[in-house]
DNA sequence: GTCACAATCTTGACGGTGTCAAGATTTTCG
DNA sequence: CGAAAATCTTGACACCGTCAAGATTGTGAC
């Protein structure tokens, strides 16, 4: 799918990592076409040959993003297949610390950046599979009998929301300091995974 | 603290509203300094009178609409003041109302377009005094015995961050049409209140 | 192997953007 | 009334996304 070596090499993928780069270093308003091509070594309109426009190259980050996020929150639930608790947990843990690590790759994926996501199918695919993903621990917890019997998208969407919501919110320095200074992030994700539980 | 009647009259408030008109017809992205400047009759630097950048702008739009915000969710609640239970529902149904009517304005508060809002008093002042709202109601809900008692404002935040992670994953399109074809936004908020009621 | 073709990249241009400096105009106030 | 401050205009700058034209390079047919 990369394509192979012609004068670059593989300047989509670079492109998509020194997206990733600007991103991290100089937040979303830092990220432009131009930097991003000149990152890469290449003309300013160099990357016209990859992404039709500058959301695609959004998109395929956002992609990059999801697909990571995806990774990491399989690898966190892995372990404990037989243990719909602590996969509900671990995999709440592992988002906050994607959100925490990938801060602005996050605001990217989730913050309406990116404007028309359904013409991107590779993003359409892999932000659908990570949602299955979270639909079925909570299916997991529902069979174990820790969670309200409830449609599993919906109580998937409430739960998913939940911790989201308290990344989303912590993220934009919306939640008050008074909180925050006794409170990590992961504190109050557990807290309401806890209370969620306690059902 | 508007000025007065200089060579346009009010033009800081009228750039605000200008603002908020061309957010709500070409959402983020076209919103420009030099677009309200225009939509407001004065030329392209006139507003540097009133705002030092473009973030000052944005800051004023999105203090507006917490203020708005803020209003509504005191109208929704103050007819149940003897009933916490009924204060939580309507104000969370007024929170997802103000956000499905005024979408953009609610991305531009809450999803990070705003850099160093610290920056801004009256919008720190508001954005708290509408999270103290919240506390107030959970508070009561605690005193009233349906909700579990926990510090109020890790519950605040809690219950907050579920309502408004729901509504911003629906708004950027991240939740499963499977789920949305069956549920409103309405729906899927009540159906999470509703289970946090029954702990 | 060569040669046409397609993919890739460069150069240059366009209008739009945020921002600043200099100056013009108007209001305020001593 | 006149100085000072606030307000607005004009013009410039660098940067941006995007497109057109052309140069370069890899690919595949013969």
């Amino acid at each position: 799918m990369p394509s192979k070596k012609y004068h670059h090499g593989d300047l989509k993928n670079a492109l998509i990592k020194a997206g990733v780069e600007i991103l991290a270093k100089e937040g979303v308003d830092g990220l432009s076409l131009r930097k991003v091509a000149q990152h890469a070594g290449v003309s300013h309109s160099a990357p016209y040959a990859h992404f039709p426009d500058k959301q695609s190259l959004i998109a395929a980050i956002s992609t990059e993003g999801f697909n990571q996020l995806y990774a990491e929150l399989e690898a966190a639930i892995y372990p404990y297949k037989k243990n719909p608790k602590k996969q509900l947990i671990e995999g709440a843990k592992a988002y906050v610390r994607f959100a925490e690590k990938n801060t602005d790759t996050f605001k990217i994926m989730f913050s309406g950046v990116l404007e028309k996501e359904k013409d991107y199918p590779s993003f359409v695919e892999i932000s659908s599979k990570t949602f299955k993903l979270v639909v079925d621990v909570i299916q997991a917890c529902q069979d174990a009998g820790i969670l309200p019997t409830a449609p599993a998208d919906l109580m998937a969407v409430s739960v998913w929301g939940q911790i989201h919501g308290i990344v989303s919110l912590t993220l934009e320095g919306q939640v008050s300091h008074r909180v925050l200074d006794k409170h990590s992030i992961q504190e109050i994700v557990s807290f309401s995974i806890e209370q969620l539980l306690s059902s």
